[in-house]
RNA sequence: CGGGGUGUAGCGCAGUCUGGUAGCGCAUCUGGUUUGGGACCAGAGGGUCGGGGGUUCGAAUCCCUCCACCCCGACCA
């Protein structure tokens, strides 16, 4: 490709809505333009590593066995509405209306649609297990599209939907898959880590997210090296800290807090810790009306573990303010334990506690050395909140008292780019999916379904490869392989012709080879090269030619050096093959 | 959806408080001098100042209203 015949809209200044890096190289390098909020045009240079990404993933697939197909991103209501989603799925569904004024949907994702063409197409167990993927556009209407394509509104992903006759098979696949997956990040060289992921509301038995690891990451992973644990942090289960309740030594007593509401207001005014203050919240319940969640002062509740208690309403809603004055008596900032006549349930932690400080149910008090079963009921114990670096990793067999530093979790960030799920058989039951097993009886499949953020890879990587410059491509994703930077294009014969028979020579070779005939000055060249991120350069000018030589220069590499013009392309293919 | 903010040339911004003929830098186009890390000189084009309504002799500026976009919180590839 000359640069005389490609569209190369490159940007000197940051557009001022870019917040990340990623979306600003992006802008920069004129891979996209925004269209409207989480909605792009894709460049070409954009779509070209979009379209690398594509096809590495599509490699990886087609080597796991799974087949390529392609299905409408329009897609009727009735499908929705048989597997029940058309209610659950909320705002996220864009729904559209035809001339018939018929309900549609953009869709989302495609776990109805192959469903029910599977349930007609698959009739054997002979012909299970079954793996089907397609890349293709979606549609979320996030309620906060953000940071470019890392958060679009639509999207390009890989989704894949395996079938099978026992849960052993659909287990096969999974695990499958998770090598495809690694194998995809590998070749793609992302540095990333597989992430053991809540299965949410749809149950079944196993989730993996796949995490970028990146600072800008809007996940936060637990990892412990030494049990080789990760998992993302609202799912992480969080132990018990400070060691077994110790008995009482201090008897109760209620105190004045005046206009002290949160827990740090409390703690300072009554010189404690906030490690010996519990918070008290209260949510709607699934029995009764409202249930009390108990975390230690310095702890977070993790709303996803709390909804999966029996008695907690899910999903998780808070109980407004005047439920709590008429059933409890006061505001917020002093509820407590102590007389409370509602189901307590209490994170592992605070349930360890003794002496400590917790609302009064007044307005204005807290109770300071309160003690679980001297001063209230013993709480239902459950892990209700979310893990903190330094806390010990949920594997480690060692005792919480003797645990080292190697068994503690750290926090890191990551952007999700992939997430495998084994299904089991909620959608295959909705849709009637079934085949006849050896038996000749109908057995409802399970099914397992496998995504990849495609698009979201591209700025995942970015976020991963960039310096003050711009971007710094992994081979397998660059745009180019190679450009070739002349000076004097348009001046000097012997560059020119140098520069066109290397371009040709290359291109014949199978590389992609970016040639910059533009009437620039060699600064913009540079620059525009270095934005974009081309792995390799070639320098051709007057002056190393007078010595029959050429600059190399890698692009994560400062130092260039000198090759010489005999064998030129060979020696290029040599440095580019690595 | 709640809270905060911004809309002025392709991009980055000033001008708005205190109403009086719409500006700067970069980019673009023409001519010239340049050419190994974002050059210089001379000239040119480009704007319903986000939209609508109002106040006023006069509105980018004041008032009302709608819209778009960005940032912070609950969801996901």
């Amino acid at each position: 490709m000359r640069t005389s015949n490609f569209l190369l809209s490159t940007l000197k200044e940051t557009p001022s809505d870019a917040e990340i890096i990623s979306h600003q190289l992006m802008l920069r390098s004129g891979m996209i333009r925004k269209v409207a909020a989480g909605i792009y045009n894709w460049l070409p240079v954009g779509l070209r590593v979009l379209r690398k990404v594509e096809n590495v993933v599509r490699e990886e697939m087609n080597r796991a066995g799974a087949q390529e197909m392609l299905m409408p991103s329009v897609q009727p209501a009735e499908l929705w509405q048989q597997s029940g989603r058309w209610e659950m799925y909320g705002g996220e569904l864009l729904r559209i209306k035809d001339r018939h004024q018929r309900d549609f949907c953009y869709g989302p994702t495609h776990e109805e649609v192959i469903t029910s063409l599977m349930s007609s197409e698959i009739r054997s167990y002979k012909q299970l297990p079954a793996n089907f993927y397609q890349i293709q556009t979606k549609f979320r209407d996030e309620r906060r599209p953000r940071f470019g394509v890392m958060r679009a509104r639509e999207f390009v992903m890989k989704d894949a939907y395996s079938f099978h006759l026992t849960q052993d098979s659909l287990q096969d696949t999974y695990d499958s898959m998770y090598d495809a997956y690694s194998r995809v990040f590998s070749r793609l060289g992302l540095g990333f880590r597989a992430v053991e992921a809540d299965t949410g509301s749809i149950g079944g038995n196993a989730s993996h997210e796949f995490h970028v690891l990146a600072d800008s990451g809007e996940d936060a992973i637990a990892v412990c090296n030494k049990y080789d644990y990760a998992a993302n942090v609202e799912l992480a289960e969080a132990l018990a800290v400070g060691g077994n309740r110790k008995p009482a030594s201090k008897a109760i007593e209620k105190i004045a807090t005046p206009e002290q509401k949160s827990i740090d207001d409390v703690a300072s005014f009554l010189s404690v810790e906030t490690d010996q203050t519990i918070k008290t919240l209260i949510v709607h319940g699934e029995e009764n009306p409202l249930v009390a969640l108990v975390v230690r002062g310095d702890h977070e509740l993790n709303e996803i573990k709390a909804e999966k208690h029996p008695l907690v309403k899910s999903p998780l809603s808070w109980a407004s303010e005047q439920e709590i004055e008429q059933t409890i008596g006061c505001q917020t900032g002093s509820i407590g334990i102590v007389g409370l006549d509602i189901p307590v349930i209490a994170d592992r932690s605070a349930a360890n506690l003794s002496d400590f400080v917790c609302g009064a149910n007044v307005d204005g008090f807290h109770f300071s050395g309160v003690n679980w079963e001297r001063d209230c009921k013993e709480p239902e114990i459950f892990d209700l909140r979310s893990v903190v670096a330094g806390d010990i990793c949920a594997r480690a067999e060692t005792s919480t008292q003797e645990s080292s530093e190697e068994d503690q979790l750290s926090i890191t960030r990551g952007v999700e780019v992939g997430h495998i799920f084994q299904l089991g058989t909620k959608y295959s039951e909705a849709m009637n999916a079934s085949c006849l097993d050896k038996n000749g009886k109908a057995a409802v499949m399970p099914m397992g379904c496998y995504g990849i953020g495609v698009s979201r890879i591209v700025a995942a990587a970015i976020e991963q490869n960039h310096d003050d410059r711009g971007i710094i491509w992994p081979a397998a994703m660059a745009p180019f392989q190679l450009v070739i930077t002349p000076i004097g294009y348009h001046k000097s014969d012997k560059v020119k012709t140098l520069a066109d028979e290397l371009y040709a020579n290359l291109t014949q070779a199978g590389v992609e080879v970016l040639l910059d005939d533009r009437n620039e000055r060699p600064g913009i060249m540079f620059a525009d090269a270095d934005l974009i991120g081309i792995p390799h350069r070639v320098v051709i000018g007057e002056k190393s030619l007078k010595n029959d030589q050429v600059e190399y220069k890698a692009r994560c590499n400062d130092s260039p050096e000198d090759i010489s013009v005999d064998g030129l392309s060979d020696s290029l293919l040599g440095l580019i093959s690595g």
